[in-house]
Order: C-alpha cells, then structure tokens, then sequence
DNA sequence: CATGAATGAGGGTTCATTCAT
DNA sequence: TATGAATGAACCCTCATTCAT
C-alpha cells in the first residue's frame, strides 16, 4: 500500500481524534476548523475532503466514539459470573474507568451543552447512546432480583439514580481537564467507591443485609 | 420616585435576567447580544452601557444568581430541628426544587461548558458556589455524625457522592427545556426520592438502620 | 429629519447602483460583496444589514432598475398620435436612447449570463420584463395593422424580429464599456436607424424601391 | 496508432468539448474545474496537463470551436451561385442551422458575459470570429449590389443591421438549454425566416408592397 | 503520462462592539 | 442616557492549482 493511500486511510481518524480534543477543550462554537486541521498535521482544505461541514464533523466524532464504548460495556456486563453486587460495584468502577479516562466524558458535557443547538445529534444520542446504557443498567439491576441479591424496586428511577453520579463524574472530570479550578478535590475514583458503598446498602436484599452487617 | 428614575434602576436586572435565560437556553456562544437587548426591552447600545462586554455580561450573570440562592439555602439548614435524615431529604428534595425549577441549573450546565473558556469566571464560582455548597452538605453529614444518626464516614467523598447525581439531575433538567429529546424518562422528581432512598441506607447509623428494619 | 437617517434612506439606492454597475462591468461571480460596499462608500458589514445575500441584492438590482422603465415606455407608445411607421422608428430609438444608455442593457446581459444560475429570477424576468416588452411591440403591429398601415403579419414572430436586434445592440453596448474591443465599428444609433430602414422598407432593389417611394 | 495514444491524442478535444459544454450550461465562473474532467472522463490533474489554468481553457475552447464554423460558412458562400437575396436567405437559415443548434450560441454568450474580465480573449474573439464574419455579411451584400439585386447602402450599418438579430437569437436559445424560462415562445426558425421577409420585403402596406410585386 | 490527495488564498457572511445623533 | 446604523475582524467553506506517487 502506498504511503500516501495510507495516509488517507488513517485521516479521518486523525481527524475525529484532534476534533474531539478540541471540541472537549474549548466547546463545538470556540473551536475552529482550522485548529482542528492543525492538530491533524492537515491543512484546513482536508477537513473538508473527509467532513462536509463542522456539523458532521461533530457528528462523527459522537458516532463514532461512544457507541463503541456502550458496546464494550454492555460485553463485558452479559458475560459476569458470580454476585451481583460485584457485578455492579465493578461496573461503576469500569465506567468511571472508561469514560472518566477515555473520551466519553468529554462527550457527555459536549452534547449536554450542544444538545439544544442540534437537535438531530440529541436524538441520534439518545437513541444510540443514552437508552442502550440505560438497558444495561436495567439488566444488572434485574439480574440482582432475580437472583434474590436486591431486594424489589422501582427500576427506572433507581437507574437514574444510579447513573446520574456517574455521569456527572465523567463530565466533572472532563472540565477540569481544560479548567483545574473545577476539578473535584477528592480523587473521583474514590467517589466512585462511596458511592458504591452508599447505594448497594439501598439496593441489598433486607436479608442479605443484615447477614452483612452481622458479619 | 419617577418611573424614568425606577425604569434605569431595574435595567441590570432586566438585562440579567434577559442574558441568563438565554445563554441557557442557547449556549453562551449562539446568544447574540442583540437578543438579549431584545428580550430585556432595550437597544443594541443600551447593553453596553451596563456591561462593558459580552463575557462581563455573562460573569455578572453567574455572580449575581447564584451566590443568593446558595445562601437562602445554608440559612434553611442552620434553622432545622429534627432528624438529621429527615434533614437531608429535605435539602436534596429543596434544591431539586429550587434549582431543578429556577436558574440554577442551567448556570451549572453553563459553568460546564464554558469554564474552560472563562478561569477567571471558573475560579469565582469554584469560590462562591461550589465550595460553600460543599460545606453546606459537609455540616449536614456532620450533625448527623456527631447525633448519631449517621454512621462515621470518609466526608469529603461522601459529599461529592451526595452532590454528583444532584446536579446532574439540575443540568439534565434544563438541558431537556431546549431539547426534549434529551429529557429523562422519569420525573426528576421521583429520581430525587430514590437518591434519597439509596443514600439513607447507607449513611444511617447500623443500630439505627437494623432498627429500622426490624420494624 | 437628522443627517444619519437620510443616510439610512438613501442606502438601499446607493448600494443597488453600486451593485448594478459592478454586476454589469464584471458579471455577478466576479464581483466581491466588499466591492459594492466600497464603491457605495460603506464597509462590507452595512451592505448586509440592507440585503440578506449577495444574491439577493442581485434580486433587488433587477426589480428595480427594470420594471420602471418598462412601464415608462409603455406610457409613451399609448399617447402617440400620428403614423405607425413613424411611432415604430420612434419606439427603436427610444428603446437604445434608454436602454443603451441606462442600465437596462447591462442588466439584459446579466440575465442572459446567470439565468441558468438563478433560476426563480429567470422567471420573475420573464414575467415582468420580457412579456411587458413583447405586449408593448406587438400592440404597436396591431395598430398599423388596424390603421391599414402595416400588412397582416404573424404577430409573434415579427415581434420577435424586432425585438431580437435591438437587445443585441443593448448588450452590445454594454459590454462595450468594460470590453472595447468588441465595441461595434458603427455608432448603434446608425444601426438602429438602418435597422428602421430595413424593416420598414426593405431590402429591394432601387428599381422596386425607387417605385414604392414614388406613389 | 494502439488505443492508448489514440487516447491520449483526442484528450484535448475531449477535455475541449466538456469545457465548452460546462461553460456553456453554467457559466464560466460557476463551472470547476473537477467537472470539466470529470465530464472529458479523465482526472482532474490531467486537466492541467493539456491546459496550464483554468482561463487558458477557456481560450482554447474559444478558439477550436468558433473559427472553424466561420471558416466553413465563408466556402458555402463563396460557391454561391444564383441571386442575391436567396443567397442572404440561406446564410440567415444556415446560421442558425449550425449556431442555433451547436456551440457557437453558446460561446458569443459567454464570450458577451466573459470579456469584460479577459481582455486578451475578447481581443482574440473580435479578430478571429467576429471580423472575418462581418467581411463573410459583407461580401453578400456588395455581390447583391453589384448584381443589381440589392440597392446601395451603407454597408456596415446594415451589416450590423443584419448581425444582431442574428446573434441575439442565438443567444437567447443557448439560455433557453439552461433556463427553460427565458425560452422563446415562438420556434426560432420561424422567427429566422420572418427576419428574412422582413429586411428582404419590407413592412409596408400591401398596397406599396403589392405594386413592388406587380413590377 | 495520469492520478487524486492536499493545499491555502479568497470570498460570503456574522456579530461583538463603537459612536454620532 | 438611549439609540441603532455602521464597522471590520473573524470564521466557515470553496475550489484552482500543485505534486508525490
């Protein structure tokens, strides 16, 4: 393969890569397409060889980042064997892992800031982001009660409940990437921890409970 | 005094009024300052006659709505008697309702996407707003602590695990006013009961919480 | 009334004169919108509060230069008295008297070049200007056909005779003046007059000629 | 000669031919240069293999296409045998036959649009195309005098005379190709032979025009 | 010769900001 | 003080042209 097909395999990746930087940074109106270029060693002709508009562009970098990430997610929660209170204590931790590190919180705090101004990427969101993960909530959920680890609850609000934090973190955490005074004065994975701790006492079977507590 | 006289007096407030609603519900950078003279009833010109420029706007916005309603807030919780979980209940279910339904929330979304932009704003509110919030739930988890109610625990994390999903519930509340698509499928309200619900149990003192139980 | 309103009142004009001019000279491509500012004595932002786009100036061009003069041509071929031979020769000299010299042939050569390009111009063009024309000519056969002045004829197709040169030498002239070496060898005026000649009279031979002038 | 340079030898009129086409269609300005190579079949580097820019293919076409067609007519005329005034008849048919129907309308329309910003070519159009098809009109009418058949005239007033309506007709049916709108109503032909009545036969009343005919 | 990825100057348009009235 | 016409820097996007392959 000739080096210059090579290039252009690699270049919408490139691209994606350096818009979600930016878009993360500085916001979708502050960034400009010529940055975006810049950081993708391209000139800002290319972009538009690969990417119609900044629009897409920023649709691009939504589809393609976090969908994936869902996915792994959702692998990995199918194929858990043992407690379910494991199963989700992990989980949190995987999230946080994940999104907190990866680009994924970058992109909540993009769409929860652009959301309004593009209403087709919000339903694209939703759909391809937001419900899925909400489904993978729910099933560890119901797995635990069925197992007779949880005790009985209504479950779309202890999803919410659940993943309401963990969102926040990730977008916390992506903030202070580009704004320290903002960062969170406790380590967030240790937040992710208590947060472990305080919801699987709300969610045990009262039984399970109080055997733990004895013990 | 005379109308002209009381119509000047009030223009800060109109034109703070007209510039919060809308850089949250548009974003900072799709607000035009002409809408805002618009929406507040004045020219063009007459803006800048208040605030020297657009981000000044924006800084006074965020320095003038939130730092009161934080402290409307401690002065409830200094005043409370009575259970220290009955307590925390009430404050989560409060600041729903004061930020879910007021400004709040959507200043917190703004913070979000504009801090990076803006330190010098970030600081301020890291200074007015977030760190006397923290100390607001920091004296709660205390007076529990020290009546017994609540068992001993990490506090700084236990905060933040207390403060994360309420404010990501304040920000998707006002993200879904100008994008339904991203609204939550369950009221927010609910989701608040359930927080509380899940937390409780797991801050409760253990004698306490296997009296409870028992019950 | 204060000096900076007759400006704003006089602007829509000027800036419609200084866009027919440039459109004319150059083509509507080749023309920069900071040029029509600058000839219009304005900065390239004003032209923008007066017209949504360039091509919407270009609208605006057309409307207005045309229409009138149509209309004004109209009026005087409805008040002749006198022969149809002569009011004919009139209304020739008078179309290249106005539209050679005046805008309306530029604006006849713009047409024909960004018809294809506009297309719902094309059709107000047609609507307003061209039919308005063909009703003015073909009226004035009608005439000396019923004054016994002008033989039967098919009415469309010597309008179109008459008219076709006639537009030729208006977008001739024109693109003289930005191009003079395709400027006509003989003074149009000439043409227009030889041109009176050949239709009122023929081409014959002097024999036939000389005996048809003699009755 | 193998295919490959049979290829290679008809590039130029190939990419010629495409040029002429988009240049015609659209105008000069709003045709890329990646159509004009996409349409000739090649790509849109090779384009400038054969032409250094994009005006220099402009010239080309300018040049290929026209002389040719004047040069052909110039024979038919010379070979001529018979009167005068059928001999006009059939030039008026003939051009239209050939610029009607092929480029040539397209190109005096883009040359009417086009030369005010290309001096060289419109120097280059006036000597090549437009001069030696004045002394083709010319030399028509000097043979009908001399014959006897036409009376004297002024010779390049009627030249013009004869010209204009000529090329106005086939102007407007190269717009026509791309604005459906600004088509003639009447079939052109039509109109080509009502000019030829008309400067041959006069616009008289019959009365005069019938004892022209008795003679 | 042929390709097509890459370039970057240029133009249309927006909008925060100014200032004459 | 209030207005709103005017400004012009900045940004998105296009496309003629180049050049490594």
């Amino acid at each position: 393969m000739p080096a210059r097909q090579r290039r252009k395999a690699a270049r919408p990746q490139e691209l994606l890569d350096a818009a979600l930087g930016l878009f993360v940074e500085k916001g979708f109106a502050a960034t400009r397409t010529e940055e975006v270029a810049e950081r993708a060693g391209v000139s800002k002709g290319t972009l538009y060889l690969y990417y119609p508009s900044k629009e897409d562009l920023l649709k691009a970098v939504i589809a393609q980042n976090i969908s994936r990430e869902i996915a792994e997610s959702m692998d990995r929660v199918a194929q858990h064997q043992g407690g379910s209170a494991e199963l989700l204590r992990q989980m949190l931790r995987e999230w946080w892992a994940n999104a907190g590190e990866a680009s994924c919180g970058g992109i909540c705090r993009l769409m929860m800031s652009e959301a309004g101004n593009f209403p087709a990427l919000a339903s694209y969101y939703e759909a391809e982001v937001i419900e899925p993960a909400r489904r993978l909530w729910r099933a560890v959920l119901e797995r635990g009660i069925a197992r007779g680890e949880f005790r009985p609850m209504p479950l779309d609000s202890t999803v919410a409940a659940l993943m309401a934090p963990m969102l926040f973190l990730v977008m916390q955490q992506h903030t202070a990437t580009s704004c320290p005074q903002l960062a969170s004065p406790v380590d967030p994975a240790e937040v992710v921890e208590r947060i472990a701790d305080l919801v699987l006492d709300g969610l045990r079977a009262p039984a399970a409970a109080s055997r733990v507590r004895r013990a």
